[in-house]
This record gives C-alpha cells, structure tokens and sequence, in this order.
DNA sequence: TTGAAAGCGCTAACAC
DNA sequence: GTGTTAGCGCTTTCAA
C-alpha cells in the first residue's frame, strides 16, 4: 500500500486512457463509459490507489478540513460535543482540525491568513466573544462558520444554541413544584450572553411566582460555586432552592453544603444549568437543565458543511434547540 | 488581507526579483544578498502576503500537521494532555488533526492512505491497543509517531507513559503510612498494560508488608467503581483502605460509600490513580496518584516533531515520567 | 546571489 | 465520452 506512492498519471496509463478521464471517473462528474469505469476501477483495486488529499485542494482550493475553534478544550462541556461534531464531519469527508485559542489570538491577521492558506473550509466557533474587531475578520475572511452555544442574537446569523430562557424558568418552577419558597439564583458572569439569559430567565419565572429575587454573580467556575454559595449562606435568607447559572457552580456548591453540613436536598434543593456529565458522578447526583450537546454539535457540523457545499441552497439561520429538566437526587423530595 | 489571494508571483514582480528568489528568502534557505532581502520584505509588508500552505505542502510534501488518534476523546485525561499538545504544536508551526476512532477502523487500509494522501507529518497514538495487523500499518504507513499512555514495553519504541509500578506502591504505601492494615486493590482490565503494571505494583507493595492482597476487578468505568465497591463491602473483610486502579472508580466507589454510610476516611480510606480535575471536584476530594499529563503530551510531541524534522538525529525511545501521590481528604486523618 | 523551469498530483476548461 | 493542456501556488534543481 505504500510502496511508491501512485498517481494518477499511473492509474490512467495502465488503464489505457487519460488522466482526466480518471479524474472524472473518481469524481463521478460527466459521464465516462461503463466500459473504461470498469477498466479504471479494476486498475484502481489494483494499485490501491488513494488520491492525493493535497493535490486535490490545491486545484479545488479545498482541503475537505473544517476547524473547530475554542478559548477552553478543558471545558467538561466540550468533549462529548467535539465527539459528535468530528463523526458527522468524517462521515461527510472532513477532518476536524482543532484550535485552541484565545481572543487575542482572533484579533491577528494572521491567524486567519493561516485558515486560508490552509484552505480550512469552514470553522465552527465555540464559546468566543466576539469584539467587534473579531467580527471584522469574520466577515473579511469569507470563509463560512457557525456559531455554538451563543445566545441566539436577533442580528446574528448561523448558531446553533440552545433555549437559555426557558431553562431557567423550567429550573425555577421545577424547585417551587417541589415545595421551595426562596429561591436564589446564582448567575454565570453578566459579560456573557447565555448567563444573562439564564438570569432573564429566573427574574421572569420568579416575577411571574411573586417571589422576591435573590441573586449573586458568579463566573461559572467551580471555586465560584462554592465561594458564591458560602456568601449566600452567610446572608442568612432562609433560602429553601438555588438554581445555578450552570452544573459546575452547582458541583462547588457541594462542597460548600457538605462542610457546613447542610443537607441537600432536604434543606435546600438545588439544580444547575448544561447537563454535563459530572453532575452524575458527584453525590448527591445534581438536577440539571441539560442541553443536548450530541445535538448541538450535529447541527452546528451540518450547517456548516452544507454552508460549505451549496452556498446558495444554505439560508443562514439560527437554531435554538430545547433544553431538558433532568431531576436527580439535588432537588428531589 | 483577504480581497485577492496574493501569490508569491505578485511579490515577486513587485519587487522585481523572480519567484525562486522570494521562495528563498521566505524559507531562508541559501543566501540572499541583503538588498533583494529589503525589497521583498518591504513588498511582503506591503501585500500582507500569507504563503500557501497547501501549495507549499504539495511542493514539499508535507502538510505541517499532526494528528491526535484516540478511541475515545470523552476520556477525561485527554481534554488537558490536547491543550497542552496543541499549544506546543502551534508553537513549531503544526496543526492538530482529531481523529476520535475507534480500533477496527485503524485495521483499514483507507485509514491510513488517507492520512498518507493529506500529507499528515505524524501523529499521536493515544491508547489505542495496537493488535499486529495494526502494527503491520504502522510499520508500512511510514510516518512518525509516538504512543502515549501505554506501558512502557521493552520491544516498543517512542512512547511516552509513566511510571504505573512505582506509583502503585506509592498509593498503597501511603495507605499503610495512615494506619491501614487491609489494604484492598480494585483493578482495571486485565488487557490493558497500565493496568497490569498497577497491579503488579500493589501486589509487590503488599508482599513487602507481608499484607494479604485483595483484589477485585474493574473495568476502569465510574459504574464499575460502584459497583465493584459495593460487592467489596458485601465480601465483608474488614478492609481499611482501597487503591483503585483509576480516579473514575474511585469516584464511582464515593457514591456507593456514601449510600452505605462508610465514613472515608474514617472507616476506609481510599485512593485513585491518574490525577484528573474530577478528583477535587468530589466530596471528600480524592488522593491520587498524578500523571504529568501536560509533561506527557509536551514530550509526546516534541519527540514526534523531533522524529519528523530530523529523523536522523533523533533517537527512539520511550519516556517513562514519574507519578507523583496527591493527599487529599480520602486519606488524610 | 539569482533566474528559468521542471515538477508536486490533481482538476477543469476546451477541443475533438 | 475522452484527451490535451493549462493551471492551482510553491519548492528546488540546474545554470548562469
């Protein structure tokens, strides 16, 4: 297999026609006689012959590459995402090309004059705050991309995210069905569009109960989690139910509850926000609004390659998909 | 920057040399009398030239890229090992390529053709067992890799792991150090190297304490964890103190700990191996045995870009990087 | 030190 | 239907 590398002006030659027929032939464009395909494919088996992937782009101007671009890998929430995303993308014929980066990073000419000389097809941006200076290059780069997990704005075009609002509201009213009568929210950091919807979110579905709003802001780190938590205890407002801006918050929390020996669910019941996979492996297991990551990542993957493949049959769009109340030991009783 | 694509002609009309002469300059390679540097760097400046590198890796054959191959990207020992692996990759001019698959598919030829065909430079084997047909592969692709997180085997070459003996004792001799008088092991499968070396630790631990072993089998999994302990309790064997052969169960064994009103550490202390984030996300916080998982995966591609840029000068070897034992509140009293 | 030109392996007009 | 050929953009002999 990998003797001497073959090309396609061998293939053609011991199949007895030109190399453009062969070309055609392998990407079934115009018709070619059954006859010569059955020649070319006998000497293709033959040979086992693979066409030079960069051969190929060269001439397309196509590396059949998407990237997949980040500030955080460590983020729990991203593995199983980039799992999903890199299977549909390899069904499809793409390599996942993955780029850890941070905004400053996005603000070179560089950076994106690397994407293009690479041919990179396409990208995927997960989790990025886009300046304005960012979204400058976005739009001179003309390469395609979705957006993930943004909160889905009106002037925005092509994310995927998932409906933020709702959660929140479906975790408020979650904790009130279970009997909580003071519920705390505690946000992820206001900078960011999700968290600001989560917290639209808890004012909405607690005005709507009348009861009184009690909000601390966090910053969706562990360590905030049980720090905000200790904070809020300390306020002494006989608060009965939190809900988390997301689950790693929640999975600090934890360990704020346990040392000062609070019982959850019993005193407080609490719930989180994303649905990553930790939430089960801690004790108690926490309740979540689980977002469906697999899902996420399939949409974002397809509508970035049919953005790639057929421009103009692709309408821009922006996908909100729903969110799920996951009920586990945190916040059952 | 992105209006025409300028090509490496353009500069070379503007600044009035030819082509090879910019080629050179740009590559620096043979000299270039310092004047012609001037005026094609003041052009290159002036255009906001990016060269191609897909041309470039046509011409020269290869991509500057590099791949990560793991059967399963969810691992949460991996999220850290790619960050660090990406950033030193990045730093020497490579891309990281994801390839999230699983064994049968290394058993294709179209694999590994296909990662000939992009030019791949080289790539990390993360584990993966190698069956010999896979082996075979790998000796016939002829691009350079390096394994990570396998035992160090005296027939294998260019792999990078650590020390799963040395640290095995390690867990069990400071089980001893806090007072524990039965010590038990749950193992990891009985396939997979790094969990034979660990047992093989534990049992050369307990025989130099003249202890009796006890050992139960896992499979690795935060279920078998669970599971596993539960059937450890049921056996009834006054144990005081668990070394598992991974984090994941001994997180796993918390939650049934805790079901069971088994007071860690009091009753039974216990301790993982690996050292991943999760370990301090629980309650108690879990001792670990920790991996150097940045230093492993910036060893694993230093040396594989070492093997790709100059693979006469580099030597095959295999890095074995030493475990270090993590305290925490599962073992602690 | 520099330039001309032949590739690298494939695609895509254009002609037949 | 199929072949010829001119690129895609860069590197690298080989001469000069």
């Amino acid at each position: 297999m990998t003797k001497k590398k073959v090309t396609i002006r061998e293939i053609a030659k011991a199949s007895g026609v030109s190399i453009a027929t062969v070309s055609r032939y392998l990407n079934k464009v115009s018709y070619t006689s059954p006859e010569t395909e059955k020649k070319i494919q006998k000497v293709l088996d033959e040979f086992n012959y693979t066409p030079n992937a960069i051969a190929r782009g060269l001439a397309k101007q196509k590396s059949n590459t998407i990237a997949f671009i980040t500030p955080d890998i460590t983020n729990p929430f991203f593995p199983e995402m980039i799992k999903s995303i890199e299977h549909v993308a390899k069904k499809k014929g793409y390599s996942l090309l993955l780029i850890n980066t941070k905004e400053e990073e996005l603000n070179q000419k560089d950076f994106w004059n690397n994407l293009r000389s690479r041919y990179v097809d396409g990208f995927l941006l997960a989790q990025s705050e886009l300046t304005s200076e960012i979204q400058d290059y976005l739009s001179q780069v003309n390469i395609p991309f979705v957006k993930i997990d943004r909160a889905v704005h009106a002037k925005e075009n092509n994310t995927v995210s998932v409906n933020n609002f709702e959660g929140a509201k479906m975790a408020v009213n979650h904790l009130v069905d279970i009997g909580c009568k003071a519920i705390a929210h505690i946000s992820g950091p206001k900078t960011v569009l999700t968290a600001k919807e989560r917290l639209n979110g808890y004012l909405s579905a607690v005005e709507d109960l009348n009861l009184e709003p009690i909000i601390f802001e966090g910053d969706f780190s562990l360590e905030s989690g049980k720090n905000i938590t200790e904070a809020m205890l300390a306020s002494n407002q006989n608060i009965d139910g939190v809900f988390y801006a997301n689950d790693l918050m929640a999975i600090g929390a934890l360990k704020t509850f346990a040392k000062q020996q609070v019982p959850i669910p019993q005193e407080i019941a609490i719930i989180g926000f994303d649905g990553i996979q930790l939430t089960e492996m801690v004790n108690p297991e926490i309740s979540t609004i689980k977002q469906p990551v697999v899902e996420i990542g399939e949409n974002a993957v397809t509508q970035l390659i049919s953005l790639i493949e057929k421009p103009d049959e692709t309408i821009n769009r922006n996908v909100e998909l729903n969110v799920e109340l996951i009920v586990r030991e945190s916040s059952r009783r």
